[in-house]
RNA sequence: GGAGAGGUACCCAAGUGGCCAAAGGGGGCAGACUGUAAAUCUGCUGGCUUACGUCUUCGGAGGUUCGAAUCCUCCCCUCUCCA
C-alpha cells in the first residue's frame, strides 16, 4: 500500500503522532516495521477499551507490520501511575501470572496470531540490579516526571504519589529499548511513557520510536473512561447478549465515537447516511453493536444475541431460550416477595430491602402481570416466568 | 526533624454535640416516554422488619456525655510549607 494509504490508516482516530514525519520516513523505508504495544496484566479481564490499541494494532498488522506484544508482568508488580488519581496497588506474582495467561488468550481475538512477537518483560527486567536502576534513573529528572498530566494533577491536589511509581515509566521507556521498537501505540495516558521511550533509545543509539496517541474509550456512561472500577465497561469475554445490549445502551454520539475506535467500517459513509436519513441510528447501532458482538464471541452468538434483542425489546417480549432456569424446593420457599427474588440467583437483588424497593416501584412481574404485593403463593409443580424490570429474568420451578 | 491541613456511604463532596442512615452531584436501579438498554422527566439508592421499629456505619482503638461523624487521648494513613 502507499504510504499515504498507510497514513490515513494509521491515523484515523489518533490523537497524536509524534512526529509524523518521522513515521512517513519509517514507512517509506520500506520493510516490515516492528510496532510495539505493552500491557500490564493487573486485572482478569481486558474490556472494549483495551481493544482501542488492540484494533489499531491490528491494522497495522493487516499492512504488513509486526506486531511487538509486551506483557508487563514486572511492571504491573509495581503498579502502573498513568491516569490514576491514586496509587495503584501493587499484585502479587500469581496473580499477574494468571491474569497474563487470560490476557494472551484474549488479545489474539483482535490480533493476527501470525504476526505477533510476545515478550515478558520481566526477562529482561528482573535481572537488572541496583546500579542498572540508578543509571536508568539518571536518564531523567524530578522535575520532568511532574510535568506529566497525571503526577502534577495529584501532586497539586494533595494525592500520595509513590516514588516507586516514578520508576514505571522508566522501565516501561527501556522496554522499548529491548525491543528495538519503531513505533509504539499507547492511550493518552501513556503520552510520556511513549516520549520517553525516545529519549532513552536516543541514548542507546537507537533511531527513536514513533509515538500513536489513542483516545481513551468512554465507557457506557459516555462520560468517564471505560474502566472495570468505574463499572461501565463492556468485557470481552462477556456473553454476546451483554455486548450486544451493552453497545445498544450507549448513546448516539458515543456510537460514532465507537465506530471510530473500534471498527473499521467507513465512518465518512456512515456519518453521510445518517445526516441524509438514509441511515437509522438505531440500525447503524445495532450494527456495530453485532460486529462487536461478533469479534469476541463468534458471529453466530451475535446474531442470536441481535434476534433477541430485536425480540426482547422492540417487540417488548422476553426470549424464552435466554431465561436462565432455577429450581428451588416448595418448602424452601419464602412466602413473601422480597424474600423470595432475593433468593433466586440470576435476579441480582442483593438484598431484602432491595427486593421490597422493586415490589414498590412496579418493576416485578409474575407471568407478565405486575405484582405489587408483597405476599407471594407459588404451587409446587408449577414453573413461573418472575421479571425484575426490562432485563432480568428467571424461570422458576417450584419443586 | 518543625509547623499546619485532612481521612465521611460505590465515587466526589457537605455536615463540626441531639432535628444524621448523614445535604448536593455523579454512578447504579426502577417507572414514564421512545427508533434503542439513547435523550428527557419522576422515584429509589445501609441491613433486618408486613409494619411500628430496630441494628450497624463517618480512618483505627479507647474516653467524655443522658446523647458523638461532630469534643478529648493515643495510633495509622495522606497532603502542604519550612529544614
Amino acid at each position: 500500500m502507499e504510504v499515504d494509504q498507510q497514513l490515513d490508516v494509521i491515523c484515523r482516530g489518533t490523537v497524536d503522532v509524534i512526529p509524523r514525519e518521522e513515521l512517513a520516513e519509517k514507512l517509506k523505508s520500506g520493510g516490515s516495521l516492528r510496532v510495539k504495544f505493552g500491557v500490564d496484566p493487573t486485572a482478569p479481564d481486558i474490556h472494549l477499551g483495551h481493544t482501542v490499541p488492540l484494533t489499531k494494532l491490528r491494522q497495522l498488522q493487516d499492512l504488513g507490520h509486526t506486531a511487538v506484544l509486551i506483557i508487563g508482568d514486572f511492571t504491573a508488580r509495581i503498579g502502573d501511575p498513568s491516569g490514576r488519581s491514586a496509587t495503584r496497588p501493587q499484585l502479587d506474582e500469581a496473580a499477574v501470572r494468571a491474569a497474563a495467561e487470560t490476557y494472551q488468550d484474549q488479545v489474539f481475538k483482535v490480533l493476527d496470531r501470525q504476526r505477533v512477537e510476545v515478550h515478558y518483560n520481566s526477562t529482561w527486567l528482573a535481572g537488572l540490579d541496583a546500579q542498572a536502576m540508578v543509571r536508568l534513573g539518571a536518564q531523567t529528572t524530578v522535575a520532568r516526571m511532574l510535568e506529566r498530566d497525571d503526577f502534577a494533577k495529584r501532586y497539586r491536589e494533595g494525592v500520595a504519589i509513590g516514588v516507586h511509581e516514578f520508576l514505571y515509566p522508566l522501565l516501561q521507556a527501556h522496554d522499548s529499548v529491548e525491543v528495538r521498537a519503531d513505533i509504539e501505540l499507547g492511550g493518552t495516558d501513556q503520552t510520556f511513557n511513549l516520549l520517553l521511550a525516545r529519549q532513552l533509545q536516543k541514548a542507546a543509539g537507537q533511531a527513536p520510536q514513533v509515538a500513536v496517541v489513542l483516545p481513551l474509550l468512554e465507557g457506557t456512561d459516555g462520560v468517564q473512561k471505560m474502566s472495570k472500577s468505574l463499572g461501565n465497561q463492556i468485557g470481552v469475554s462477556e456473553t454476546a447478549e451483554e455486548i450486544f445490549g451493552k453497545v445498544m445502551s450507549i448513546s448516539d454520539d458515543m456510537m460514532l465515537r465507537y465506530y471510530e475506535l473500534l471498527t473499521t467500517e467507513d465512518l465518512a459513509a456512515l456519518r453521510a447516511g445518517l445526516d441524509s436519513g438514509s441511515q437509522h441510528p438505531m440500525e447503524a447501532k445495532k450494527n456495530l453493536a453485532e460486529i462487536l458482538a461478533a469479534r469476541f464471541q463468534g458471529g453466530d452468538a451475535a446474531a442470536g444475541a441481535r434476534a433477541g434483542f430485536e425480540q426482547r425489546f422492540q417487540k417488548r417480549e422476553i426470549d424464552a431460550d435466554s431465561i436462565p432456569e432455577a429450581v428451588l424446593a416448595r418448602a424452601d420457599l419464602p412466602d413473601r416477595l422480597p424474600q423470595l427474588l432475593r433468593a433466586i440467583d440470576g435476579l441480582g437483588v442483593a438484598s431484602n430491602s432491595d427486593g421490597r424497593r422493586l415490589v414498590k416501584q412496579g418493576a416485578v412481574r409474575i407471568d407478565g402481570e405486575v405484582v405489587r404485593d408483597e405476599e407471594v403463593e407459588l404451587s409446587a409443580g408449577v414453573t413461573y416466568l418472575i421479571q425484575v424490570g426490562k432485563r432480568r429474568a428467571v424461570r422458576l420451578r417450584v419443586s
